[in-house]
This record gives C-alpha cells, sequence and structure tokens, in this order.
DNA sequence: ACAAAAGTGTTACACGTACACCCATGG
DNA sequence: CCATGGGTGTACGTGTAACACTTTTGT
C-alpha cells in the first residue's frame, strides 16, 4: 500500500566538517568533480538511499570523506526552499561534525579535493551552502557556550592552553587565561596527567585527559560556561 | 535535467501544537478520520506539496487546523526512521507551534476532531509523534529558560502571575514569586498597563504588555533566566 | 641572563536566592 | 472583618570578572 497523489521528493544529506588543528578552527571543503558547478567549493553531501535514515546517510557521507567512523554529528536543520537546486528540487538535511584534524585520515586533495579552510576564509560555495554554514557556525557557538562540547575536536591528551585556543578561535575573541583555567578545571571533567606538552613553550604545559564518565554525566550541566554568552549567540 | 538514478521519498511536515489556556500548559492533537489507525490521536500533520518550502507547508497546515497565521513556529528537526510510516517510506520535519489558546479559533472536534489535552496526560499517538512530542517539549524548556519565548503563548496583555503560572507549567515547578517578578521586570521588556485583571483575584493584577521593539532586540539576550536550567534540561 | 609561555591568588561587584510582611478588594 | 491573592524589600552567599606576579626552561 502507498499513499496516492503525492509529491515524492530528492533529500540530500550536506555534512558540515568542524575540526580543530592545534592552533585553528577550520571547516572541510570539497570542490566538485562534476557539473552542474563543476570545479566550485562545496560541502560534502549525498542523496539519501531508500533505506537508510538521515543519520545514517550523514555518517555514511562522512565516512566516504574523512575515513572517520563515531565521530560527533548532530542534525542542523532541514533547508527546503523549491528553488535552491536549480537542477530538481531537492530538500537538503544538513549536520554538522566535530573532528580532531589530527584524526583525518585521507590524503587531502586526492578523491574529492578535499581541503581544509580556515572558518573565516572560506570561499563562495555552490547552492545554499553558505548560509548553511553560517546557521551551523551559529549553532556550535551556541551549544559550545552552554554544553562541553568542543573537547569533540580535541586529541585525548590536550593542554589548557590548547583548548583556551579552541575557544577563542570559535568565539573570535580572547579570555583571560587565569579565569579560563580556573573555571575549566572547577567543572571536574579534566583530569590532569603527568607528561607535558613540551613542543609549545619552553616551560611545557600539562595534558589533561577527559573525565568521559562524567562527560556524559555532565553534558549538559555546563551552562553558564561562556561569559556573557548573548553577545555571541545570534 | 534531473539527478538521474536517486530514490524519491514523501516528505511529510508535522505539527506540534503547544497552546497555555491561562492556568495549563495544552497541546492540539486531532483524531485521524482514515486508515490507517483510524480514530487514533495524532499529530495534525500533511504531505509537502512541489511547490512550497517546508515552512509554508508547515504554517499551511497550522492554518488548516487553528485556522491563525503568523504564529511563532520553528522547525524542530527532522525524523527519518525508514520504518516509522508503515505505509510507505516518508520522512517527517516536525515543527512547533506556540499559541494563546484564546485565539484559537476553529470549534473543537468539528473538522478534524482536534481537542487540547494537558501536557501531562496525552494519549499515546499514532506512529514516532510520541518521541516527537518529548523532543519538542525538550527543546521548548530549553529555549524558553534562555529566550523570552513563552510571550508567544499569552494574549496581548497578560498578568505576572499568569507568566509565572506559564513558566511553572512548563518546567513543572514553583519559583518564588517576589524573585520572578523582579527578574522578569528587571528585563525591561515589560510595559505596565492601568488596568488591572480583576477575574482572578479580589485585588486584582496589572495587566502588561510586551515592549515590541525590544523583545526583538532583545531576544538573545535573555540567557540564565531560569535558575539552575541544567535541573530542566535533557 | 633573558625571552616566552605556563601557572597561580585576591579582591570588588553583580547576581541569585531565601525569606516575611503589608495591601487591596469582594463577599 | 476576614479570606484571598497581589505586590514589595532586605540580607546573605555564590559566582564572575578584573587584575599582576612568579615559575620553568631552552637558547
Amino acid at each position: 500500500m502507498k499513499y496516492s497523489g503525492q509529491a515524492r521528493l530528492l533529500v540530500a544529506v550536506d555534512c558540515i566538517i568542524f575540526g580543530f588543528d592545534g592552533d585553528n578552527f577550520k571547516i572541510l571543503l570539497i570542490q566538485r568533480g562534476f557539473a552542474p558547478e563543476k570545479k566550485k567549493w562545496s560541502l560534502m553531501g549525498g542523496f539519501i538511499q531508500p533505506e537508510e535514515s538521515l543519520e545514517i546517510a550523514a555518517n555514511r557521507i562522512l565516512k566516504k570523506l574523512t575515513g572517520l567512523e563515531g565521530v560527533y554529528m548532530e542534525q542542523l536543520q532541514a533547508f527546503s526552499n523549491p528553488d535552491r537546486d536549480p537542477v530538481e528540487r531537492t530538500i537538503a538535511v544538513a549536520y554538522f561534525a566535530l573532528i580532531d584534524i589530527q584524526k583525518y585520515q585521507k590524503q587531502l586533495s586526492t578523491d574529492y579535493h578535499a581541503e581544509w579552510f580556515l572558518l573565516d576564509k572560506m570561499p563562495k560555495l555552490i547552492l545554499d551552502h553558505n548560509p548553511m554554514v553560517e546557521i551551523a557556525k551559529n549553532r556550535l557557538r551556541y551549544k559550545a557556550a552552554l554544553h562541553p562540547l568542543l573537547f569533540e575536536l580535541l586529541p585525548e591528551k590536550f593542554t589548557i592552553p590548547q583548548l583556551q585556543a579552541l575557544y577563542e578561535g570559535l568565539y573570535s575573541t580572547t579570555f583571560d587565561k587565569r579565569n579560563f583555567s580556573r573555571k575549566l578545571l572547577s567543572t571536574g571533567l579534566l583530569i590532569r596527567q603527568k607528561e607535558k606538552d613540551k613542543e609549545n613553550s619552553r616551560k611545557g604545559a600539562f595534558y589533561f585527559k577527559l573525565d568521559k564518565l562524567k562527560y556524559s554525566d555532565n553534558f549538559d550541566a555546563f551552562l553558564k560556561f561562556i561569559p556573557n554568552p548573548d553577545k555571541f549567540i545570534s
């Protein structure tokens, strides 16, 4: 049995892949190898298959591009302007993913001509992909102000100064390092390791690991993390 | 030109309609008049038409059921489990709307056998509509803790005790009325009127109106409104 | 010994919360 | 005159933000 007399549409999934390389916030884009808009920059996307959920399709697409599985991913929203794709009416559901760039497993610029771009130096993208990224950036700022989310972008061991650089990158601002580290340590989510990172300073900075158990417990108890979050969220 | 070799799917829009009648938080449901699941309670929904965006479809559906236009409405998320509709594979995009029940213009139980239910005394719904409502409730709690959103559920003129009842209904808790009114008035969003509501008490409670200009300016500057929001958000 | 980044402590202020009494009115 | 709900003020504790100096170590 089927529903009769109703239109059936293409449904695409587009992935907004955020990454952090230790210094900068970045986004992974591909260069389309086929018409229309060949050679133009784009989000990685694809059509949903008949037996897939959107989540599964998004993970399939992410894996195809990065080789990674088990990555933090969240549904952003559906984009449905009837004219958004000139070829054929398509509804796009956007997902955003957070990955540690060190873990990125494929070579850049091979299969899909993929490239990491600084978040604030992005090229023009096809279709409505630019507004998608803007909305995703905003959602990430919103959410990271309230939840301990950005750890997803860091390697297992990281230092407080790295973490601070990450937050400062996302919000394009600077934080007082004393207040920053006190607030973070007061969450009890970080476990100090014995080793130090000696790469980035002479004195060396202690590595920390995330207390995974407390992390999942406290995911929603992290509000008020960014001072004056309203300054940053639109 | 078309994309070839890709599956086309049905896309439905389902509306979660929240309302407040002055005392209680409610949700508007309909009783399906057709098979499958005839007579069972359901969200109001419909299929997207070829020339519509999802937003427009959601507004069309809302108007058909309530007679209302220009209502606060927000995309919740897409639901895409391949088995979610046994008749045919359908992706549903859920929207939630906030309306003042006094403004509801249609008669109950006519065209669609619609009925208002207390939010915590909802019947079992068809398909995956129950989890949709749960997710919507949660999103509303989250968002209302951070933004001055619940005014959408009130008439133009309202009293502080009404407003407090509304918040207490959503969070299933009670607030100290002194702290509540001080915090609200300190936002500067409320303009006190000269008249009082004499219906609900002998002394009468002053009516307030929303300062619409400041409201839109401050929509994102309302964080930290609920004490310990993390207690309420999951 | 010097440069460069890591790490730590104190103080002032704002905000949040708990709490108790008076006011206005209709019956 | 009294019961009912509306409205206000204060004191205390917590959390946030601003701020400067010492430590470590490689060169």
